[in-house]
DNA sequence: GGGATCACG
DNA sequence: ACGTACGTGATCCCG
């Protein structure tokens, strides 16, 4: 015989989740994968474990949808908001973590925990075993008894209270089986169960105490004191038995589980140690017991591979012309695919063995001869990941790809646009729970990061087979939350198609005049010099005029300047602290313009001749995208997409930027206003589509609504005002904002915003929704229903909740601007290669199309072009697309 | 490697 | 009362 009886511990899985979910923070991965939840559930369940003895454990939790109370009462939980989006991505996880540790988990059709946990504690007592439930839900302390305890969160994720019998008794003056007939008088809000209307906590308590049950009560109803309550008792008597009946938990759940199943067992240490790496959790692997951990040294990835020499290439064309599908990777030297070698490619035909050719063993011109025609044909499909770069790779051997079907990264991005890491191994460890090799891992980062090019053969073909083995399976489960979230239109017929537009657009690259560089690089370079010894003779001796720290001593400390503003590292001297210095010291000017020179020089002139191809003088920027948060692309290595134009001296830099030769011009197109009029669009405001339909100045239009004059009587500072106003709507006004914009005072600010919402009405009430429905979904979505996951907007912090409203109303209408250009280039792309055209699209600048066009195409070109942009996607105002010709960037203005 | 600054839409 | 504009990328300094 025992001493003391064994624990069985049951955990309201559901319960303990949501607590940890809305006290934490919302932690996530480096890659964006949401963790509070899971870590807070799991930080509950170290410290259970430290305080309590665990014999017996099981974890219960809820299952979707109905359950026999909705039945019993069709608004059971009618009002209760559905769990925002990031913490239901985590209850998949929590799964895998409880599955690792080798607990188990019940959740069963038509019940909730609770009823688990009820049922639970019954068969505990049952066996003679004592029982703790442990949960956030208080609703729980009906099940306590002499063998079962309730440990019920109390605030934060740490502190837990335990609730025995006596003292529940101690603390409400009832016993636990009475909280079932409390629950009848008072009801539950946040259930939306009723209740008898004006019972509350208190009332409810007393008639209990006096009468024992809800029976009791109504046997005894002409004793219950209060005129109001008692009336209230006999006219909701019906609710008062169903609101019982619907609080109270199940004990006699059909549960086919035996006691000895839920003994507590070892984890499964290495799973678990994989899931807390990859989730991250530091604090928690420390808590595995160092034995536990054992470095899997180099575990290969296990997929089948076989590496081709001498040209052999029968063996893989007889399998792509039997599956008429294959997935297909290359290997270059380094990430500058578009110029660097290229080392291999591997191919993979359905489940077969992959095939890797290094073009060591193999000739590269053979490979493309024997290839060409597969990849170009439109009949057989192509898969991948990052596919741009291989487009690119095909490009350089001259071979233009056909029926892409599918992407895994692109897939990825859609579904989740915040996310940092889409490389394909994270998508196996996210969607798969495979732990492959980790590009990172196999080069290292850094300035010691290794090329493709220092490792084995086998290595590389080792590396190739992985990556092609995880594509068709990642994209399984990326397609379906595709098609599921309303996106597949979005996916297949713009952003997979814009792949290869992308791709073209980066392999013909941007002709630069490199004399202009080096003319203006000289032009710069004697200003800068100039500037600099006029800035020491000012400052009465030299320093570093590029560090904002020696700077901020010269100007604030040696001049005795006044702080108008600091960082968190010291003195602010940035351009609007200089601009309100101006005046004060003559060595102001000096400093804004030797920053905005050297700016020119050293990012434009220098960073662009680094990146000029020396034999061709074209520039091949990289267009990606997969890094916006908006739908938006952007471009790196170098950035054309932020090329100077505000001011003369950085517009000259566009005369370097020209087209390939004597006979083609650039033609530039942009749309006009095209936020404002998708928040037209959207908002469906009558004075804005009216001024969009008139083709009116919508800047003096709204400086006419603003400050309620007629048109005419607009001056030019007036129409700057406005202008600044509608950047601010777009982006998410605030008073202090737009005050701090244009110099004026908060209070003459909030008059603009305040004139211009009265004005605009629907657009006031569109700011209003979209925050609401933002909340609600827990994103927003642009025209074409690409989505972006705002959990910011439940913040508690108020300047974290103020970012996510401001994000909630800029998103629809900056991504909506990308679908509808997004769309436009896809359709140039295809019309110019239908129609056998020269011109070529080169560049996208957000609201802007550059076609390098042949002069004899010009005129059918540039109709094309605003033919198409123009109508891009059908809105209920029109777009508008303004048109230049020249030979230079400089002059397309 | 992060912060400050500044180029663009 | 809270402290702010939305979205990017490149360069420099400095710990």
């Amino acid at each position: 015989m025992k001493s003391k009886k064994d624990l069985f511990m049951v955990i309201d899985g559901s319960s303990l989740i949501h607590r940890a979910f809305y006290a934490l923070p919302l932690l996530s991965t480096k890659d964006g994968l949401y963790t509070n939840g899971v870590f807070g559930f799991l930080t509950m369940l170290y410290k259970i474990k430290e305080d309590y003895p665990i014999d017996y454990l099981c974890v219960v939790l809820d299952k979707k949808g109905p359950t026999f109370r909705h039945e019993a009462f069709d608004l059971y939980k009618a009002n209760r908001e559905s769990s925002p989006n990031e913490l239901v991505l985590q209850f998949p996880i929590l799964k895998e973590v409880l599955s690792a540790m080798n607990i188990v988990q019940l959740e069963l059709d038509g019940y909730e925990a609770d009823d688990l946990a009820g049922t639970l504690a019954r068969i505990g007592e049952e066996n003679q075993l004592e029982v703790v439930l442990v949960t956030g839900d208080r609703d729980y302390l009906q099940l306590a008894s002499k063998n079962t305890k309730v440990l019920l969160t109390k605030k934060g994720i740490t502190e837990l209270e335990e609730y025995d019998e006596e003292k529940i008794i101690a603390e409400y003056g009832i016993k636990p089986k009475q909280f079932i007939d409390l629950k009848g008088l008072m009801g539950d809000k946040s259930d939306n169960i009723p209740g008898v209307p004006g019972i509350g906590e208190k009332t409810g308590i007393k008639l209990l105490k006096e009468f024992g049950t809800i029976e009791g009560i109504y046997d005894n109803i002409d004793k219950v004191g209060g005129k109001k309550t008692k009336e209230s008792l006999i006219e909701h008597k019906n609710t008062a038995f169903l609101s019982r009946k619907l609080g109270e938990i199940i004990r006699n759940v059909p549960l086919n589980i035996s006691i000895d199943e839920l003994k507590v067992k070892d984890p499964n240490w290495e799973e678990l140690v994989k899931l807390y790496q990859a989730l991250e959790f530091k604090s928690l692997l420390a808590k595995i017991p160092r034995d536990k951990i054992r470095v899997d040294e180099d575990s290969p990835y296990e997929s089948e591979y076989k590496i081709v020499e001498d040209d052999e290439y029968d063996p893989i064309i007889k399998e792509i012309e039997r599956e008429k599908k294959f997935c297909f990777k290359f290997l270059f030297e380094d990430n500058h695919y578009i110029k660097s070698g290229i080392l291999g490619i591997g191919i993979k035909v359905g489940e077969n063995t992959a095939f890797y050719m290094d073009f060591i063993n193999n000739d590269m011109e053979k490979f493309a001869k024997a290839f060409k025609g597969y990849f170009e044909s439109q009949e057989i499909e192509k898969y991948g990941h990052m596919m741009k770069m291989d487009i690119v790779g095909l490009l350089r051997l001259n071979i233009d790809i056909n029926n892409i079907k599918f992407d895994t990264m692109i897939g990825q991005y859609l579904l989740n646009p915040a996310q940092s890491n889409y490389s394909i191994n994270q998508l196996g460890k996210e969607y798969l729970n495979v732990y492959g090799i980790d590009e990172e891992e196999l080069l290292g980062k850094g300035k010691k990061k290794k090329s493709y090019k220092d490792l084995s053969i086998e290595t590389r073909a080792q590396y190739i087979s992985m990556v092609l083995d995880l594509i068709p399976r990642v994209r399984k489960p990326i397609e379906k939350l595709i098609v599921e979230q309303d996106m597949a239109k979005l996916y297949y017929e713009i952003e997979l198609p814009l792949v290869k537009v992308l791709a073209h657009m980066e392999h013909t690259g941007f002709k630069v005049d490199i004399d202009v560089l080096e003319q203006l690089g000289k032009q710069y370079q004697e200003e800068i010099d100039s500037l600099s010894k006029d800035i020491y003779d000012l400052a009465g001796g030299e320093f570093n005029i590029n560090s904002p720290k020696q700077l901020g001593e010269i100007l604030f400390e040696k001049l005795k300047l006044p702080v108008i503003k600091r960082t968190k590292t010291g003195y602010s001297t940035d351009a609007e602290v200089l601009e309100k210095l101006s005046g004060q010291h003559e060595i102001i000017e000096k400093i804004l313009k030797y920053r905005q020179i050297t700016k020119l020089k050293t990012t434009y002139i220098d960073g662009l001749m680094n990146l000029v191809d020396k034999e061709t003088h074209k520039i091949h920027s990289t267009f990606n995208q997969t890094v916006t948060n908006t739908g938006r692309i952007s471009s790196t290595d170098p950035n054309l997409q932020n090329i100077p134009i505000k001011t003369e001296e950085g517009r000259e830099i566009r005369k370097a930027f020209v087209a390939q030769s004597e006979d083609y011009v650039l033609l530039d197109g942009d749309y006009s206003q095209i936020e404002l009029r998708v928040l037209a669009h959207i908002s469906k405001d009558p004075k804005l589509m009216e001024a969009f339909h008139k083709d009116e100045d919508i800047h003096t239009k709204t400086a006419s609504q603003v400050f309620n004059i007629p048109k005419e009587e607009v001056t030019p500072l007036m129409r700057n005002r406005a202008k600044a106003v509608n950047f601010g709507i777009v982006y998410g006004i605030s008073d202090y904002g737009l005050a701090k914009d244009l110099n004026i005072s908060r209070k003459e600010a909030k008059e603009y915003i305040d004139n211009y919402l009265k004005n605009y009405k629907m657009v006031k009430k569109y700011m209003e929704d979209i925050v609401e429905k933002g909340k609600k979904q827990g994103h927003v979505e642009t025209i074409l229903k690409r989505r972006r996951y705002i959990p910011e907007l439940k913040s508690k912090n108020f300047n974290v909740r103020s970012f996510g409203e401001r994000i909630a109303l800029n998103t629809p209408i900056q991504g909506s601007a990308a679908d509808i250009i997004k769309v436009a280039m896809v359709k140039v792309f295809e019309e110019l290669n239908r129609r056998r055209l020269k011109s070529k699209l080169i560049l996208q600048v957000h609201d802007e199309l550059i076609i390098e066009t042949h002069k004899e195409e010009r005129e059918e070109v540039e109709k094309m072009m605003r033919d198409i942009m123009e109508n891009s996607i059908k809105l209920d105002v029109p777009l508008k697309v303004d048109i230049k010709v020249g030979d230079n960037w400089y002059e397309t203005m």
